[in-house]
DNA sequence: TATGTATCGACAACGGTTCG
DNA sequence: CGAACCGTTGTCGATACATA
């Protein structure tokens, strides 16, 4: 069982995850398919690893020392896989399609490690959700990373990394708002049409906001614009009665968040999230590039 | 009672082996 | 070589079960 180490990852997702259904997400395959390998573990080693209980699973005391062993393993396969890569003497560029916030602002990030673990260069394509994808199955890219799943068959999609919208202004805000306080706000947004705006819109609408109601300055077609906008519009209190506000990616604003030219605050009782997505071509899952990159990416350091 | 989650069973796709 | 077979691994749909 330890030569197939596929069923021990799954076991360390799980463990990681603590949810067998978010295990399955991650790997881009069914829950069933968790659960039959967990089963397969626990047969082969006649005990139980893993107490299913009512908020996430529990390992048990075997279960605690299959996950040292396990991790022990996991280590010396990604030195290993770091090893056999220099023996593969492919002289090309890998290509990475990603929506615009992952390309502009996530994937600069793990670049570098990408290059070093596969030791060639790597050209990233920035685009909507949809043309990547389209590219992906033209195989112009090796590997897509977007903002939401256009299901396709042939297609392997696994959740990567979970992102979190902010609100924003160039002037100081209260830690948190009331829903009833964005209506008090000058708003910079993305235009309609674009999967940050459609996100923002449903997840304000289930706590009943609507987002019509708002004093809406400007509509600006990209992340980067709505940002910019926002940091050069006129500041509240002495420039403008109302502070000018923008909700984007935590990814786009958490420099700026940093070094204090934008502030930051929560909306009472709404968290804006959603699930950013790896995905590659099925019969390209056994591509020794395809799958180091795809490690490298869902290991998930160095994302800033 | 509605919802989320684990499990079961039937079945399909795929890869490897055997044999003519 | 290719046809037949077999084991593995995955999907899907149904169901059981616990929890809010």
């Amino acid at each position: 069982m330890l030569k197939d180490f596929a069923k021990l990852e799954t076991f360390l997702i799980v463990v990681r995850e603590r949810s067998f259904s978010k295990a399955s997400a991650k790997l881009g395959i069914s829950q069933p398919a968790v659960t039959q390998q967990i089963k397969y573990i626990e047969e082969y080693l006649d005990t139980k690893i893993i107490e299913r209980k009512k908020n996430g699973v529990k390992l048990t005391k075997d279960g605690e020392k299959l996950l040292t062993i396990a991790l022990r393993l996991e280590r010396a396969i990604v030195t290993a896989e770091k090893e056999t890569m220099k023996i593969i003497k492919k002289d090309f560029s890998f290509n990475i399609g990603a929506s615009f916030t992952i390309g502009n602002y996530i994937l600069p990030n793990c670049l570098g490690n990408i290059k070093e673990m596969i030791k060639n260069d790597v050209f990233v394509k920035i685009d909507s959700s949809d043309n990547i994808i389209e590219a992906l199955i033209e195989k112009k890219i090796d590997l897509a990373l977007i903002e939401s799943p256009i299901f396709k068959d042939n297609i392997v999609y696994r959740e990567w990394v979970e992102d979190e919208f902010v609100l924003f202004s160039n002037s100081p805000l209260p830690k948190t708002v009331k829903k009833e306080d964005l209506l008090t706000f000058s708003w910079i947004c993305r235009e309609w049409g674009s999967n940050t705006r459609r996100i923002i819109n449903e997840t304000l609408d289930d706590v009943g906001i609507d987002c019509t109601t708002f004093d809406i300055k400007g509509v600006v077609s990209s992340s980067t614009g709505v940002k910019h906008t926002v940091l050069k519009s006129p500041k509240f209190p002495e420039e403008s009665p109302k502070p000018t506000v923008a909700i984007l990616s935590k990814y786009v604003v958490q420099d700026d968040l940093v070094n204090n030219s934008l502030h930051e605050s929560k909306i009472r009782g709404c968290k804006l999230k959603r699930k950013l997505y790896l995905a590659y071509l099925k019969d390209r899952k056994n591509d020794a590039f395809v799958d180091t990159v795809s490690s490298c990416l869902m290991c998930n350091k160095n994302l800033g």
